[in-house]
Order: C-alpha cells, then structure tokens, then sequence
DNA sequence: TGTTAGCACTCCTTTTGATTGAGTGCTAAC
DNA sequence: GTTAGCACTCAATCAAAAGGAGTGCTAACA
C-alpha cells in the first residue's frame, strides 16, 4: 500500500477491472476473474492483496468472507469522477436528437418530456424529466374561442409558451359570437403582458363594465381563466421507461421490484431526485448510492443534467438506475443531449432577436 | 349427483364457498375449510364428494392430489352470472363520483380518464380507459391565437369538444396582429362545421387568396392545424392503477410480475383488452380468464363497461384484474359509475336542447 | 339412500444435513 | 515485491427426511 493511503497506478486498474466487471455482470468480482479477464501481468495472489487493500480503503465491500469483492459508493465516486472511458458517439441517440430537433423548439415542457423518452430508451434506465414551475411569468396571450352556442373555450399562452385551455360550459343564456370577441378582446387587452399574479376574480367589474357581456357569462370564463393560469405555473414532472429497471437482475427479488414501484409512483420522492442538479449551471451531477442522505436511494444513482436557455434553468432531465449502472453510457448521453437542445437553443435565440428586430423596423 | 348434470342447490353453495374462500385467500380450499367456515351442516367427507362432482363437471380444480380446489374460469362463470351478492353502495366511491361530476361535462377523454382513476383506486385494480376514435367529425371551432412576433397558436375543438392546439414558430416575416386576425376569420369560415377528413393541405391556395397573408405564414399554420385534426381523431387509451395489481400475491413470482408488465405496456394488448365491451349497448362484460382464446390472459379477468351518450358510445371503461377478484365489487363500482355518468350527461342534453330552442327563438 | 367417521395414501412444503465450490487470508519460498 | 500453496469460510446447491394438508375410498349408520 502507499505510504499516504493514496490511490497508485495499480490500484486504480484494479479497482477499474473490478467496477466494470461488476458492471456488466452484478456478481462480486474475485481476484482471480481480475487476473485472467484484465490481463494485468499479475497473479490473482497479488491482486488479492490489492484488492484487501482497496476494502480497507473503503473503495470496495465484501458481502460475506468468502465472495468476491463489490464496489462501495466511494469506488464509484473515483471510478466516475477519475476513471470514465470517453465514449464513441451513439449514432442511434444522434439520430433520434436530430429529429427531435428538427422541428422548432416551442414548448419546453414537451421538449423536456421527447428528451427523456429517448434517454431513457437509449440508457435503458428510467428517466425523469422535470420542467421548473414559474413563479412570476407573463401572460402572453389570451383568447376566448366560441364553440356553440353552449360552450366556449379559454385559451391561455404563458411567457414560456406553454399553452392551456379549459373548456367553458355557460348555462342559462346564449352565447353569440360578436359578444364572445368583444369579450376576448377585453380580456386580452387586460391580462395579455401582464404579470401571472396580477389577474384574479376581482377584475370581474372591470370586464363586466368595458365588454358589456353579462356577469353570469363572464364569471365562469374567468374562473376558467384564471385555472389555466395556475396549470400553468406547475412544474411538471415525467416519469420515462419505469418498468425498464424492472428488467434488470437487481429486482429478481420482488421485494425489491415493489419497493421501487412505491418509489417510482412517490411524485415528492422522484422531485427530490429530479432536483439532484438544481442550482448547477452547467455540467451533470452524479449521485451514487445514498451519497446524499437517507433517502432510501441507497442502490441507485441518479445522473442529473439540468437545461439553461437564455441564463435560465427551464427544467432537468435525471437518469435513475441501479449503483452499477453504466456511467459512460448514461453520462454521455446526458451530454449529448444536453449540448444539442442548449445550441440549437441558442440559435433559435438568435434568430429570433435577429428577426424581432427586422419587423420592429418595418 | 344430480341426474342431468345440473348444478343443485347444495352444489352451488359449495361453489360460492370454495370460490369466495378462494378469491379472499388465494389458496386452494379443502373439504374441511369449507365444511368448517361455511356452517352447512355437512360433514368435510360429504363436502369432499361434492366437490369432487363439481371437479368431474368442470366448476373446480385441482393443483394436485392432495390439495384443495381451485375455482375454474367455468367455475367463476357460474358464480358471475348467478351468485353475486348485491353489494351495499360504497360512500367513498359515491363522493368521489359527485365530485368527479360536480362541474359540467366537457370533454370525454378527460372524463374517462378520470373516472378510470377513481375505478382503479376503490377496486385496487388495473382501470383501463379508452375513448373512441372518431373517424368522421365535424370542426366546431377554429382559430389562430397570435402569441408574439414569431408564434400563433392553432386551436381546434372538435365535435365532442377535444381540444388540441400547436404552437406554430414563424421564420423570416414579422406577424402583424391584424394579418392573425383576417387570417384566423378565414379559416374559422372555411374549416368550422366541416367535417375533418375535408381539411387538407390543398386548400392553401384558397386561403392566401382570402386572407391576403402569404404562403410562407399560411403553410405551417395549416399545417399544425391538419397536426391538430389528426389528433382529435385518435381515441385515447389511459391506463390507471397498473402497479396495483403488483402488490397482489398473484405476482410474488417474478416471472410473472414481469410478464404482466410487458402486458401493460402493449398498448395493442390492452386495446384489444378495452375493446371487450365493444357493441354492447348497455350492461357490462364480464371475460373470465383465457374465456375469450389465446391472448395470454388467462391469469386475469375483464370487466369492461361501455359508456352510451346520445346513443353513440364515446368509451369503454375496463377492470383488469386476477381470475380471482373481486367481482362484486368490481362489478357494482363499474355499474355505479356507468350510471351516474350516462345520467348526468342524459340531464345535461336535456338542458342543453331546452337552452339551444330559447337562444334560437330570442 | 344419503351421510359420515376412519384411514391409508398422495404429494407439496419445509427442514435438515451433507456437499460443492468460489474466493479469501496467510505463510513460506522465490 | 511477487507468487504458489494451502487451510479456511460461507453461500449455494442438492438430496433425503419429516410434516402436514387434503384427498379418495370403505364401511357403518340413520
């Protein structure tokens, strides 16, 4: 061992050989596998001594005396952290980004929920998308749409573009049509640009008064309006390839399966896993294991990438897999991922200032 | 063993024994259970003969020699068709129904959905809610919300009143609000109360020639809208409660946990699951097992009600459960939510057409 | 003739004990 | 510092034994 409990070369290949191994085959790994699979020159006695070395040091664990050796959280954290094989682009992940892309990026909510279907379909793990709630935001647009004589729909765009509607059933009296535009048109003028918190069912005398449309019309309107616009200061929060775990050996043990269902089904539990990478500006968080606290996470990892447009986090994408999972793999896909949406972002931003400007001055 | 095959009064008792045993344990029932917890005043031995008749005539099975009996689908049919007990109205499910129809009936898909939820958390089971597709409906409305100098939102509700809407990202010209506007009123002409499948891509000539706005904006903006079209006409298939059914002892063997997830995910499957109640006017339908051929259902069982309003049938509702639920119960809570919703919306037509002749005539 | 007590028999389940084998730690030789 | 060798540990596997739930059959009984 050296002399300051430090990791040398030897020991870190070791320590390499037995993570991956386990890895690819989640059983405690022994010395002789080690000698002969990773041909390192060496004879399964030395690699023992090694290895006893290496569970003093705590970067490996032994289930009983005479298995071979399993990983701990902080084996992964060098392994992560030190030791990660860059990895070949995934052209099957390229091409799924390319047309996830190549559309235009309207909604992020929607953008974030494609993003993490296709990470978790390449990873095989389970994905967890999670868009930001707003707390101030902007009422961009806002439009009552007849629909007969019965209903009419209220449509609410906000700053960020997410978009909801609630449908509006108005007993008692007919609607018609001029008086639903002059009531859209009040309401716009109203609420459009403004401040999400400044609407409330107090405004109702001030719309009665300026479109003329009787209270009894106008008030289930607003109310619908004004649930739209709580729908859409919610984060949302979804849940991609749950059942994909399931397949793995970790959960032969039901008991284990259900107990990862509970979690899975846990909307606070998965939030907090989500929220992982909060608060990092750029680059992925890595937690392995219960690193983070009794959480009941202590055999999974979470990998976190959060989203940054325009200087402002809209939301995450976290991968959710056993402690030995594939870190290359689910690392890099992150990544990538995370570096197409922000670039192709950013060019829309461009443009879009770019083009703002061309019709101001038109 | 009565002369003709015919299951007698005692026989029957029996039956419902052995089966309610079975459906509360889940273990194969013996003579003396029976004999025992089903004061009949009957020996174990004469049980045992008459189960052993009902074995010879197909109502029950036997695991092996010397265990106890096990209800068969023939066996549960019987019992389905002429046991069940009539079960005490359920207050949790009837509060949970008044509030699920509180407000008005609006859209279906939002309705199914939601009763499926509440189906799936008062049985403990798998609810399966599908809406049908529609395959000619008409557009009741239309219109183009302008959102910003770069986006317009295509909103359309269709005949049962689904709404979609597609936000639409406009290069290389700068919206003008009255451009929407004029544009939004030609298509609202053109496309409201037309049949869908008459949209298409054709009729953009047509529509720069009316609106006077150019091909480069009219383009993507009747594109979303054919987008939107095309969804409003998928029926929807919402699946609730699938991790219920885990927590069962059914599935305490992996294989089959697993099994019945790749089922759940197979959205074909669980079509042809929902589609069981298809062509039944009213009443629902009960599939006992492998009844109906090989589609590897023969651990579970379907109740599937059809849900009739202004005489079409806008969804079905299903149960997906083990052989051995709970059929009472499955059955009343399904009987009972068809009915409160089939009644809600017969009064709310009445309302309606009462409305629409006042609003005509004024 | 239908019912029941009694008993031998079946066969699954659980327990127990022996065996196997992978892997270790230690020691001594190189 | 490395390695061959060996005793030791302990989970996993397997077979045999014990236990027990439940049956079918027979014979006696009302």
């Amino acid at each position: 061992m050296s002399r300051d409990g430090e990791l040398d070369e030897r020991k870190l290949m070791i320590l390499k050989a037995v993570i991956e191994d386990y890895i690819e085959s989640f059983e405690p790994v022994g010395s002789r596998t080690v000698a002969k699979k990773y041909d390192m020159g060496l004879s399964s006695a030395t690699i023992r001594n090694e290895m006893a070395d290496l569970e003093e040091m705590g970067y490996l664990c032994q289930p009983h005396t005479s298995a071979g050796r399993v990983p701990s959280s902080k084996g992964y954290r060098v392994y992560v952290d030190k030791m990660l094989a860059p990895v070949a682009e995934n052209p099957k992940l390229a091409g799924a980004v390319v047309s996830l892309l190549e559309g235009k990026i309207v909604e992020y909510h929607k953008l974030i929920k494609a993003a993490a279907e296709i990470i978790s379909e390449m990873t095989q793990y389970t994905a967890i998308g999670m868009t930001k709630p707003k707390e101030q935001f902007i009422i961009k647009a806002m439009q009552i749409v007849p629909v007969d004589l019965n209903h009419v729909l209220a449509v609410v765009v906000a700053e960020n573009n997410v978009t909801k509607s609630a449908m509006v059933k108005i007993d008692g009296e007919a609607l018609k049509p001029d008086m639903i535009i002059s009531l859209s048109g009040v309401l716009n003028d109203l609420f459009s640009g403004r401040p999400a918190e400044s609407i409330s069912i107090m405004m109702i005398n001030e719309v009665v008064k300026l479109s003329g449309v009787s209270r009894n019309i106008v008030l289930p309107i607003i109310d619908a309006i004004i649930d739209c616009v709580k729908q859409c200061e919610h984060g949302e929060l979804y849940t991609e390839g749950a059942a994909n775990l399931l397949k793995f050996p970790e959960f032969d043990d039901i008991d284990k399966a259900r107990e990862f269902i509970d979690l899975i089904q846990d909307k606070d539990a998965l939030k907090k896993i989500a929220k992982g990478s909060d608060g990092e500006k750029t680059g992925l968080v890595v937690t392995i294991g219960g690193e983070n606290g009794e959480n009941g996470l202590d055999d999974y990892s979470v990998v976190s990438a959060s989203y940054n447009i325009d200087g402002e986090c809209i939301g995450t994408i976290s991968v959710l897999g056993p402690t030995r999972m594939d870190y290359s793999k689910v690392i890099s896909s992150l990544e990538y991922m995370q570096k197409m949406i922000e670039k192709k972002a950013k060019e829309e931003g461009k443009d879009n200032s770019a083009e703002n400007k061309k019709g101001d001055s038109e």
